[in-house]
DNA sequence: GATTAGCACTCGCACAATGAGAGTGCTAAT
DNA sequence: ATTAGCACTCTCATTGTGCGAGTGCTAATC
């Protein structure tokens, strides 16, 4: 975090009506009009040294010689640290996100992807949601299902409320009986530890499964390795892609390619909510702070999830930098807070 | 369908001239550029002569007084009727597609995301997969999870491959063991039927059943009823999201705009792709002829896909009425076929 | 009778010129 | 330290102009 350069009281103000002008009209703004809309004290030339100032500190910047001013990335930074705190939510939307959250669930993959629907239809950004991740998520129940002779599916309930699938080719043919068993047992010593370690857990206790079960336990423990390693596997909702094409939010059409092309790909989303989860409270990342370049004119606000106090997963919006911060915020910490308070509620205790 | 009338050899291959030259370039055609680039043997007087009656006809039409030709959706469907039968692959292409699907698959989620992702880069269009339907699927396993005292999880997995879960609200706390009887006893009447009436027959057989487990059996049926009648729960898998704003494809960025709504729309997807679903063979939907209003500009390539002549689920196309249809529908039948092929293949027989 | 050459005509579009307006920085006065 | 005044800059919307591509029609040609 770079020391804040300290603004006197009246540049301060000064540059917080830039961004709040700028983030509504899209204008960049001039020394007459602010005077005119905010209440300072000053005539324009006065603010004309200021805005001197604020240009020289790196707070804003002129897109031409002649026009208004525009906040860059530090200028909304500045304005953001400002109001870590009260952040609430217009009640119109807190009662959007009441209602929402009062109706009964009985799928978490619906419920997340409602979630970014309803946190994108709050903020009028792209909205994204990670289901609880696999990592930090306790095994609940195990099952084998037979497919054909040679192929069985592995069905893992965690305690977040996934339910995750993978195909195992069995090396030999084995009845439903045989993997009744072989799931009783595995259910016997993997329940209630972590889907981390599961799958060295299961290789560990191969001796104590008969020998015609031992193949389809190798199958499972391989499985299970396989399913950690691979990313693909953090499911994703992103709702609200049609915003990013929203007039005046972009300057360029191969901006909003971009930028979509980005949101589709999971990996690098799961790159930008990553310091989310960490976090404790809502993070924001504004343009070029944030690490994927196909999103440096775009603002991350993202924060975690889960049952009081834990993190499980993560959510977040994508905007242009020129957002409602304080909107934006508040909506997906409400969000955030009320998710995780579902989650408790849906019967993980 | 309408009768299509007919258009002497000339004017036929004028209008095949001028769609795929309007759909290489996006410029009006010209009569002169027609007869220079396309070995017509005639004078660009005559050609204008057969363009006059094209338009007559509603095949082509002026943009301004004074620029060349563009293709009506008639003429789009006149050009897509005549190869109905000869669409290839090029064979990098499918070469492609021979190797996507020559590798192993674990999961028919991942599978399906990836289909969709192979087919818009097959097209560079927008690509969209449903996952098997539902109500085609057999019931081919079911389980129930204690979740916490009086909730649970019931886990349907189907023939086709799909695990879908749903959280059951129990009016009495049930231990791990009468979940696992009542679901020993589901499983032994559910097994192979369809989910379609699951519903009925478990309520059905509810007196079977030990007093204890009735209501957990209620449950059953009643969150078996809800999924059947919630069209949310058909997945859908879109992909390619971001060639919908490529240069050139539409007009105007409202249309763009109102494009990519549609697509996050999964209710309206399922209609645009359902008369895939019953048709045999590709089906492509040129503008107007779409049911979606929003999607007025834009022709939808769709084909059923299954194991071997079933038609489980389907996955087409998105894109401006400009396009390729040759190579689309080639791509599209191609997926759709190893699509289906792999189904089987996946253990489901 | 079908085809073609020739021609007048129509637009769209790219380009340059113009002027208004918004905003600036600087200097000198308060 | 603030402010009024002013010359200056630069964008943007508007207008005018010419060019070029393409058309439809008529009359000549095959």
């Amino acid at each position: 975090m770079p020391s804040r350069p300290e603004l006197d009281e009246r540049k301060a103000r000064i540059l917080r009506a830039i961004v709040s002008h700028y983030v509504s009209t899209g204008e960049p703004v001039g020394s007459k009009t602010l005077v005119d809309r905010f209440r300072l004290r000053v005539s324009p030339a006065t603010v004309r040294n200021d805005m001197a100032g604020l240009e020289e500190a790196g707070f804003i910047y002129h897109p031409h010689t002649s026009s208004g001013r525009v906040p860059t990335d530090a200028g909304y930074r500045y304005f953001v640290d400002e109001f870590s705190d009260d952040s609430r939510l217009p009640s119109r939307d807190a009662q959007m996100v009441e209602q929402f959250f009062g109706e009964p669930r009985f799928e978490l993959q619906d419920a997340l992807r409602q979630t970014a629907a309803l946190l994108s239809s709050l903020t009028n950004h792209a909205a994204i949601v990670f289901a609880p991740a696999l990592d930090r998520s306790l095994i609940r129940h195990v099952d084998l299902v037979r497919l054909s002779g040679s192929r069985a599916m592995l069905v893992v309930v965690t305690d977040t409320g996934r339910v995750e699938n993978h195909i195992l080719n069995l090396p030999d043919d084995l009845d439903e009986v045989q993997l009744d068993r072989a799931a009783d047992m595995l259910n016997r010593s993997l329940v209630d530890t972590a889907l981390e370690g599961a799958s060295v857990t299961t290789a560990a206790l191969l001796d104590r499964f008969p020998l015609e079960l031992r193949p389809a336990v190798v199958a499972v423990a391989h499985a299970l390795k396989q399913q950690k390693g691979d990313r693909n596997t953090e499911q994703v909702f992103l709702e609200g892609t049609a915003t990013i094409v929203d007039e005046g939010k972009f300057a360029d059409l191969s901006t909003v390619r971009h930028v979509i092309e980005a949101l589709e790909h999971r990996r690098l989303l799961l790159e930008v909510l990553a310091d989310a989860l960490d976090g404790a409270q809502v993070s924001v990342r504004i343009g070029s702070e944030n690490p994927v370049a196909d999103l440096q004119f775009c603002s991350v606000v993202a924060a975690p999830y889960g049952p009081e106090g834990t993190a499980l997963g993560s959510l977040g919006v994508v905007g242009p930098t020129r957002m409602d911060y304080r909107r934006t915020i508040a909506a997906v910490y409400e969000v955030s807070a009320q998710l995780g308070h579902m989650l408790s509620e849906l019967g993980m205790e």
